[in-house]
RNA sequence: GCUGUUAUAGCUCAGUGGUAGAGCACUUCCUUGGUAAGGAAGAGGUCACGAGUUCAAAUCUCGUUAACAGCUCCA
């Protein structure tokens, strides 16, 4: 007999050899129905593999990520079947389960291409194969003959696979005639495969590394129910219609012009409407926690960055420097606005009186992405950083990096970002040589951040390797519509900086002492931001943001001087108001797509003229009666006005 | 940057080696009035750019540029 210790800690006993399915029938006839896959001790199994010693198992259903790893793991050699069946001779590469399905990388055989018109055919062949209910064979198999097997079968990507491997540690699964090297583990037979879809196909080198083969990448998804598909399906669909792009077109927020260059966003007048109130809202926030604000300019002497670092470890990858008439004299970019607030730290003494020195800037940069990087506002080349660097004594730094952390929280509050991560990034733990700075000041900064995350009771996610070359950092990251993450709010400590510009502070003692800094933007940048706002809200912005917040449209021609009043008098009271009109008098027509956007609509006719009243509706609320144009004022700022309240609690 | 796909009217897209198309938007007129309203007429395109093949290229080929997807990258 052993002891099978369950979740909820209570122990029973099985006999030997048990499996996990078995085990779930025990408990009960739906929960082995639904069963995909097991653990035990944290190892993930197949529910059909015997168990032989005690241990701690956990059952897993198709919600528990464990699940669909397995399911899709499975369905990937599903998949990768399928193709051996249609094109003989096609060679396997890897094939994993992935965030939302699974991939296979193939290389097909000679003549062959795979394009998204057999898409069809390889799910009807999965389909066709998944209804053999074929059982997945798990198999321990030497070295020798594991490279023996898969050299036979042509599959040279695998024996290269195998060739890494340990001996004695090799596994294959074998499902009707197509064997795979594979760790597991899978579904107990590919039976419980119902619904599948290739979504897509590219191509990605052997191992990531561009000198090597390309390989065929086919994308595909599986659910054990056909209905999951479909909702899965309407995802996306959901997902393509809050794209940002397409939304920041519809709303006139922002654009991009070949002629002015790639990854340069302009703002058009609405959404630097919405980028000034956003703007606002942080600067009003940090004159709160005591930044004070200030401005440099776009480029800075080829000297600085030197002195910074940046050169040197950037400046070939970089917006080439620009020159003057002037023999040797070379200004760039600025690709961040660090350098320059050094600069304006070590513009007088300071003193340990003066810390913490808190300098906050929009500060547009210039970056060089490689080309194919560009992705609508989340990745350009030139953006506005919601920089601030604060200038510290190393006995502050904790209790800066907290109320940083506040800031942030204020913000992610204020627009409902609840699902977001947060990542503290440090040092890769063997691979040390490629940072700057002395072991002992990162070790310093490592542990604030960690002990600064504990104290505001946020998890955080440590991911060694991640750091900055100049420090470790906390990132606050964001999923979009396509569940991509982005990186949006950062802090970053810097012990690297004010040694190079050799920033001094004199310290109590009366001695000369380095400050630390610590970057902070909790946006990100604006672009960044702005996008995963308009995905977040699928456009629908909190009323103190968006570019319109009411239309007056008049009923016909003869109310067009009333509704010109009504416009007057929004704006007089900081109402930001567009109007409708049938003929050309009056201001700019809003139509179709724009109207969508735009929370109020007021209505005038003959009754509210005379009345001097508007008729309300609001967007998907429906009509919200007759108001006079004070009560309406008074309605709209006590709304922004408790939206606001939310974040200065 | 690499690989692939795409580029036709303001937008969404169809199209074919032989005169450039639709819906919506736009302009004008009419109708109408409580809202994503109807009719008529009209305007709008070097079919991304540059070469080549051809009697003939928006269509086929090559190059360039940009966008999209993936890979690699992200101070």
């Amino acid at each position: 007999m052993i002891k099978i210790t369950f979740p909820d800690s209570s122990v029973r006993e099985y006999s030997e050899g048990i499996t996990g399915y078995e085990i779930a029938e025990s408990i009960s006839p739906a929960l082995a129905r639904d069963l995909i896959s097991c653990s035990i001790n944290d190892e993930i199994i197949e529910i059909n593999r015997p168990i032989t010693a005690d241990g701690a198992i956990k059952l897993f259903k198709w919600d528990a990520p464990e699940a669909k790893h397995a399911f899709w793991h499975t369905s990937a050699h599903l998949m990768a079947e399928a193709m051996q069946e249609l094109w003989p001779g096609t060679q396997f590469g890897i094939g994993p389960a992935i965030e939302n399905g699974f991939y296979y990388d193939v290389m097909p055989p000679e003549g062959v291409t795979i394009t998204e018109s057999d898409f069809e055919k390889i799910e009807k062949k999965m389909y066709e194969l998944a209804a053999k209910k074929e059982a997945l064979v798990r198999q321990s198999i030497s070295k020798a003959d594991a490279l023996d097997f898969f050299g036979k079968h042509g599959q040279t990507y695998k024996q290269e696979l195998i060739a890494e491997l340990e001996d004695g540690q090799i596994t294959t699964y074998t499902q009707g005639n197509y064997t795979d090297l594979c760790r597991g583990p899978h579904l107990t037979t590919t039976a419980p495969i119902k619904a599948v879809k290739v979504m897509a196909v590219s191509s990605a080198y052997w191992r990531g590394d561009e000198k090597r083969p390309q390989l065929t990448r086919v994308y595909g998804i599986s659910f054990p129910k056909k209905k999951m598909l479909d909702e899965y399906l309407q995802l996306l669909e959901e997902a393509k219609r809050r794209d940002h792009r397409k939304i920041g077109k519809e709303m006139e927020l922002f654009m991009f012009s070949e002629l002015v260059g790639k990854g340069l966003p302009i703002w058009l007048p609405k959404g630097t409407v919405l980028r000034l109130q956003l703007e606002d809202f942080l600067k009003r926030i940090q004159k709160r926690f005591g930044y004070q604000q200030v401005m440099t300019p776009h480029i800075g002497s080829k000297n600085l960055y030197v002195t910074s670092g940046h050169y040197a470890k950037y400046g070939k990858d970089s917006f080439q420097p620009i020159h003057t008439p002037e023999e040797g004299e070379e200004y760039m970019l600025k690709p961040m606005n660090c350098p320059h607030h050094c600069s304006i730290f070590a513009w007088k003494p300071r003193s340990y009186k003066d810390l913490p020195l808190r300098i906050a800037e929009f500060g547009t940069v210039y970056r060089y992405e490689q080309s194919g990087e560009l992705h609508g506002l989340t990745r350009v080349r030139g953006f506005t950083q919601d920089d601030a660097h604060i200038f510290c004594r190393p006995d502050q730094v904790k209790g800066e990096f907290c109320r940083v952390m506040d800031i942030i929280m204020i913000i992610f509050k204020a627009l409902k970002f609840d699902k977001f991560e947060a990542q503290i990034s440090l040092r890769d733990k063997v691979n040390r040589e490629k940072y700057i700075g002395s072991d002992e000041v990162w070790e310093k900064a490592e542990q604030a951040i960690i002990e600064a995350c504990e104290e505001k009771g946020l998890p955080a996610k440590v991911e060694y390797g991640e750091a900055a070359f100049y420090g470790p950092k906390l990132d606050f990251m964001v999923k979009d519509a396509l569940g991509r993450r982005w990186q949006l709010g950062t802090i970053q400590v810097d012990y690297n900086l004010p040694e190079r510009f050799q920033l001094e502070y004199t310290g109590e003692d009366n001695k000369k002492h380095r400050p630390v800094m610590i970057h902070r933007a909790p946006f990100g940048s604006m672009e960044r931001f702005v996008a995963v706002l308009i995905e977040h809200t699928a456009g629908k912005f909190p009323l103190w943001l968006t570019p319109d917040q009411c239309v007056v449209l008049p009923i016909s021609d003869k109310y067009n001087d009333y509704a010109e009043q009504v416009r007057k008098q929004l704006e007089d009271n900081d109402i930001r108001c567009a109007i409708d009109d049938r003929s050309e008098k009056i201001g700019r027509k809003i139509r179709d797509n724009e109207l969508k956007h735009i929370p109020y609509l007021l209505i005038v006719g003959e009754k509210e003229c005379e009345n001097q009243t508007l008729s309300v509706r609001r967007q998907g609320e429906g009509d919200q009666g007759s108001l006079s144009i004070e009560q309406f004022v008074e309605k709209i700022k006590n709304e922004v006005e408790a939206e606001k309240n939310q974040y200065a609690s």
